[in-house]
DNA sequence: ACCCAGGATGTAA
DNA sequence: TTACATCATGGG
């Protein structure tokens, strides 16, 4: 096993990795303690986070956060970031947890400039969460899993079609389960797929994973695109629309101006931002986007939705 | 039993 | 273009 540990007080920001990778934007990792997501966070840890897993490019991954003084002496987002890996891909952990994005950067613009307060109150909130840039096929299906689902069971979803259909990946002497190949998921029968829990969602899925394998559309066709047109590429893949596409953009192709409407953002706009709702999704987004700073827009949107779904007044 | 969840699709106007 | 019913399923 390679390994290694990265200051935290090197990153501009630091990292709550417990924030990133259970806030709702990844699915691809699963806790070695067992629990599923939304078990138990920080408050109930001593020095140290459980191992988080995951299989990528045919290697076996883990990392965890660790507080040597304590997680009370310097916060959430201090620490060290410990891994371990079935080879020396320091580099890969590195572009999966977006390590390089200068956070005080991207955040100062929007969020602290006293505009708004729920957008302080957001990013205040959560100190140090980064977003994810996750392997674009399994972030497209985990989405369209997505749909009228709350964060525990989507997760569930995407642990389950790893089990069924991903290849093994040994390490230490137990296995993690890669996410399913487009091939793969596109021979699965639609019974098959509902069984895992799917429900309407298994020929969604089923289809979507056909049009990337025999290569009719493909995720990586949509990056290099300007965002609009993005999105609308995106939207050729079936189960997937505008707010999907905007998911599997900014959480995967690296589109970090993407914001995804989704039922905890419309909200916050009927409260907040009600000027921002011109009704259709292309407009209203173009409006938000505006409001929560234009390029990196997606960043606040992913700190204000974390905020509203799990924050004091979140239910 | 009733309501909701990081919505999308098919159909009708 | 917009409005609407429909779509599974587990948890509160």
């Amino acid at each position: 096993m390679h390994g290694g540990t990265i200051d935290l007080a090197d990153l501009p920001g630091g990292l709550d990795l417990y924030a990133t990778l259970e806030s709702g934007q990844s699915y691809g990792w699963r806790r070695a303690d067992g629990r599923a997501y939304e078990g138990h966070g920080p408050a109930s840890w001593k020095g140290a986070s459980p191992w988080y897993e995951r299989a990528v490019d045919g290697e076996v991954l883990r990392v965890r956060q660790r507080w040597p003084d304590g997680i009370g002496a310097t916060g959430r987002s201090a620490g060290v970031l410990e891994w371990e890996a079935t080879a020396p891909i320091e580099d890969r952990i590195r572009r999966l947890l977006r390590l390089g994005d200068d956070l005080p950067a991207i955040l100062d613009g929007p969020a602290t400039d006293g505009a708004e307060a729920l957008l302080s109150a957001a990013t205040s909130y959560a100190p140090g969460m980064r977003l994810v840039q996750d392997p674009p096929f399994e972030t497209l299906i985990a989405f369209i899993c997505s749909t009228q689902m709350r964060v525990p069971r989507i997760h569930g979803m995407v642990s389950a079609l790893a089990e069924a259909y991903g290849d093994p990946v040994t390490a230490d002497g137990h296995t993690v389960h890669a996410f399913p190949d487009p091939e793969t998921l596109a021979a699965a029968t639609e019974p098959a797929l509902r069984d895992l829990g799917l429900g309407y969602r298994a020929p969604y899925v089923r289809a979507t994973a056909e049009l990337v394998a025999d290569g009719e559309l493909t995720p990586a066709a949509a990056a290099g695109e300007p965002y609009e047109d993005a999105r609308e590429r995106l939207t050729g893949f079936v189960g997937v629309g505008e707010k999907v596409a905007d998911c599997v953009l900014l959480f995967s192709l690296g589109y970090l101006e993407a914001v995804p409407l989704d039922t905890w953002i419309r909200s916050a706009i009927a409260e907040h931002f009600p000027d921002c709702d011109r009704g259709s999704y292309a407009e209203t987004s173009r409006a938000i986007r505006e409001r929560f700073g234009g390029d990196h827009a997606g960043y606040v949107q992913t700190y204000v939705f974390h905020y509203l779904r799990t924050g004091p007044e979140g239910s």
